[in-house]
This record gives C-alpha cells, structure tokens and sequence, in this order.
RNA sequence: GCGAUCGUAGCUCAGUUGGUUAGAGCGCCGGUUUGUGGUACCGGAGGUCGGGGGUUCAAGACCCCUCGAUCGCCCCA
C-alpha cells in the first residue's frame, strides 16, 4: 500500500498541548474570574462576520484590513471575514441586537482571531486574544475601570512586574485631525530625510512615524509636535480625569506621547501593556477609547472603550505552571474489580475528588503509570479488599499504605 | 512583504577538511519470576538526516529550489 503524506498543520497555527495548554487555561480561567468581579458579562461571538465590518471600521489603508485579512467567498457569493480582532464584532453585536438598552454594558469575550502575519513567536495566523470592552459610556470613569481591570488581571497572573502601562491621548475627532494635519505638515517639509517605510507611512498612517524605529527617522520624529498643543480643553480635561482616576486606584502609568494606534476608530485613550521578556512582540494588552467606531458601522453615535491582550503572550510571561495529577489512581486486581472501581470512581468524582484508572496492565505496569501521571494516591483493590469492603490506599509521596474502609475513601483522598 | 540564522530518532543535540551498516542522553517498550511505583542494572523498537533537484566514484555534510521554525524589520495583542 501506498504510504500516504501526513498532512502538515497550517502554517501559522499551533497545537496547544500540555504545559502550553496548562498556561493558557491559567489565563483564560484568571479572566474569567476577574471579569466577574468588574461585572463585565460574557459574550460568546461570531468567528466570521461580513468584511464590511471590518472593513468599514479598522479603516481600509490600515495593513490589517489591506493584506492580513482571511477573506473568502461563501457559497452564497457573500464576502466573509475570519475576525482579526473582537472590537468590531462586538459593536455590529450590539448594533444588530438592539443593546443600546443594556447601556452603559460591560462585555467580555475570548477566543481565536486570524491574521495572515509571518509567523514569529508570540505572533501566529491563528492567535487568541481576551477582550474587554465598556460600551455605551463617554465618561473618563470607565477608561479607569478598564485599565484597573486590566492591572489586577496581571497581579492575579503574578507577571504585573516587568510590565509597564503606557498611556496617551489621541484627542477627541477635532484634537486628533487638527494634530494630524499638523503631523503631515511636519513629516511633508522632511520627507527626503525619512526613511522607505515612514515615506510610506506618511500616505497610509502618518502617526505610525511617530514610534519609528528605524534611526534616520527618530529625529524628525522626536521634533515632531505633541498632540498636547493641539488638545481641545474638554480633550484635555478628559485625560486629565483619567489619569487622576488611575492615580487614585494606584495604577502605576507613564506618559507615552509618541504612542498611538494603527487602526482609525481611536479617540483618546489609548494604552498599551508593555514587556520587554518577549522581543518584539512586547506588547501583552492594548487598546483605547473608540467613539467614533459605532457610527461606522451605520449606528449610532455611542462611546466606548476597551483592551484586548494575546493570550500566548500572557502565557508565555507566566511562571512554570505545576503540572497537578489527580488525587488517586485506581489498581483493580481480579475478578470483578474493575467495576466496582469504577463504581467508586464515580462517587469519588461526584464529591470532586479526581481519580483515573488504566485500561490495562498489571500490578507493577500500572503503579508505574500512576506515578508517571504525579498522583497523590493509589487505590488498590483486589479481590479480598472487594470481599471485605476496603481498600488499599497507598500515598505515593511518602509510601505509607492503610486499608480504608470503602465509605471513609472520600475522606483519606481529600487530603 | 523584506533581511538573517537554522531544520539529523518522540524531545535536546553530536556527527571531524564529503568516504565503510548515522550516534548519545532523555523519553518510550520489554526484562531483573508470584499483588506495589519513584533508584539501579540488562535488552529492544524508533531516522528514506524537512521535501525536491543538482555536483561527485561517493553527500546528513557542497550548490539551487521549496516547505517550515526562530530572530529582526513591518504590523500588532
């Protein structure tokens, strides 16, 4: 017979397995927990959506929108959109459902988004991300929400130290087109100095030069004027609350004033979680306010903020997650032992001990597994424990081994 | 999309200036006799050297293409 090919994975995907796996649940199950705590709800989205919602609100020149989209045609000759990001989603959710009634609401989300990126560590075709999002409140107290919500997240995760909250304002519509105006004014009288990429920038996204790294840039760029001169007093004002707000929760935050957002519904806020443990993917959690995303989507005018971080990346800073075996293994040994183990499995789980038993092998095979998988303990029962209503227990950590009766085996596990 | 490095057993790697049947450690499987693991000893399986083409009497080692990973750039979480 023909030995056929093994198929690869796609490139850019992963299997997530073992201590990866172990990682991302922690993340996954802190956010779920703290989400709670700020009363943010779930919501549970769409994978695909129609490009136009993506399209319509990331902004058509942004490189997301213009070469990272996985956009297909359906069947039905309609143009869909893998989801590269939660945002936009989540507003056409709460346009299409009528959640103007539910204001100012909270919502959480988390899952694969997909961006056809090179694939680098820390950067993948399919990645995951958590979101928050506070929607239908134009008032500074929700960005300081956000932003402690997301502070407590990494304290909970224990890798708030070595990240750093960068904090800026991009102004309200006004502010940010008068500064961008200004910007390209700026960028337009050095153009011959700027380097290929910033050149390009300056048609695409001019604010992008801003945080150039490229170092023919840097120096137009650090002489470029602050988006402060242009602040309309209620701009001003508005981060002001902010950052008092954050001052007073105990948000540690430093000024970034040369960072911005690639997508176009930015307003205000705008802040990004910073690391320097994992290269040039350093940043673990970002986002901003976005008023004017709602009303490109047709809806609306109604403000909103919110963050999303990658979930590898979080992963990643984590320390070495304890790979936890069970509570017991069960070795029956003989005629009928089988089933009554796993009959008392099945109480044991009912009252959340964990518990596992091999398909097969014998006494020596099976305690090798049982240590192999880390458990606490084994239970053996053979035939003469069956017949006189016990079982074995044998503490794997300190070798100990009693006979317990079958009703106090909750008990002795629970330990 | 651009540049650089890399790709040998499940994993981490060694393979001298191209030269006999490609190695180690860990892991896996089995054994050191009866219902007791973690230690030790013995044995075994497992690789068309990422894939394809080329140079050569001879290539895992050299050249080209391709796929993939990693690191920058870009972008972004």
């Amino acid at each position: 017979m023909a030995k056929i090919q093994t198929p690869q994975p796609v490139r850019g995907t992963q299997d997530i397995f073992g201590e990866d796996q172990e990682r991302f649940s922690r993340v996954v199950e802190t956010f779920e927990r703290v989400r709670r705590l700020y009363g943010f709800k779930g919501v549970e989205m769409p994978v695909f959506e129609p490009t136009a919602v993506f399209a319509r609100s990331l902004g058509e020149t942004t490189d997301v929108v213009s070469k990272e989209m996985y956009s297909f045609e359906d069947r039905g000759g309609d143009s869909l959109t893998l989801r590269p990001e939660f945002t936009a989603g989540i507003c056409r959710a709460f346009l299409s459902n009528g959640w103007q009634q539910h204001v100012p609401l909270k919502l959480s989300a988390h899952g694969p988004l997909f961006r056809y990126e090179r694939p680098q560590k820390g950067r993948y075709r399919q990645f995951h991300q958590l979101d928050a999002e506070i929607i239908g409140a134009g008032e500074a107290a929700a960005d300081v929400e956000l932003l402690c919500f997301a502070d407590q997240l990494l304290r909970e995760l224990g890798i708030a130290d070595g990240v750093t909250l960068q904090l800026n304002t991009l102004g309200d519509a006004e502010s940010r087109d008068a500064w961008r105006a200004a910007l390209v004014e700026h960028f337009q009288a050095h153009r011959d100095q700027l380097s290929d990429d910033s050149r390009d920038r300056l048609e695409r996204n001019p604010l992008r030069i801003l945080d150039s790294k490229e170092r023919q840039d840097r120096p137009i760029a650090d002489a470029a004027p602050d988006i402060d001169a242009y602040l309309s007093s209620e701009a001003k004002e508005f981060f002001a609350q902010v950052t008092e707000g954050l001052d007073a929760c105990g948000v540690a935050w430093t000024r970034n004033s040369r960072l911005v957002r690639g997508l176009d519904y930015y307003r205000h806020t705008a802040f990004e979680l910073v690391t320097d443990r994992l290269g040039a993917q350093g940043t673990v959690l970002a986002g901003g306010r976005y008023d004017g995303l709602m009303e490109s989507l047709g809806g609306p005018h109604t403000p909103a903020v919110g963050w999303a971080a990658g979930i590898e990346r979080l992963g990643m800073l984590l320390d070495e997650p304890a790979m936890g075996g069970p509570d017991a293994i069960f070795i029956p040994l003989g005629e009928g032992c089988e089933s009554a183990a796993m009959k008392l499995m099945g109480e044991l789980r009912r009252s959340g001990i964990s518990c596992d038993m091999a398909y097969k092998g014998n006494m020596k095979k099976r305690m090798q597994k049982a240590n192999a998988a880390g458990a606490a303990h084994v239970v053996i029962i053979g035939e003469n424990e069956l017949a006189n209503g016990v079982a074995a227990v044998k503490n794997l950590q300190s070798g100990d081994q009693r006979e317990i009766v079958l009703d106090g085996l909750v008990e002795a596990l629970a330990e």
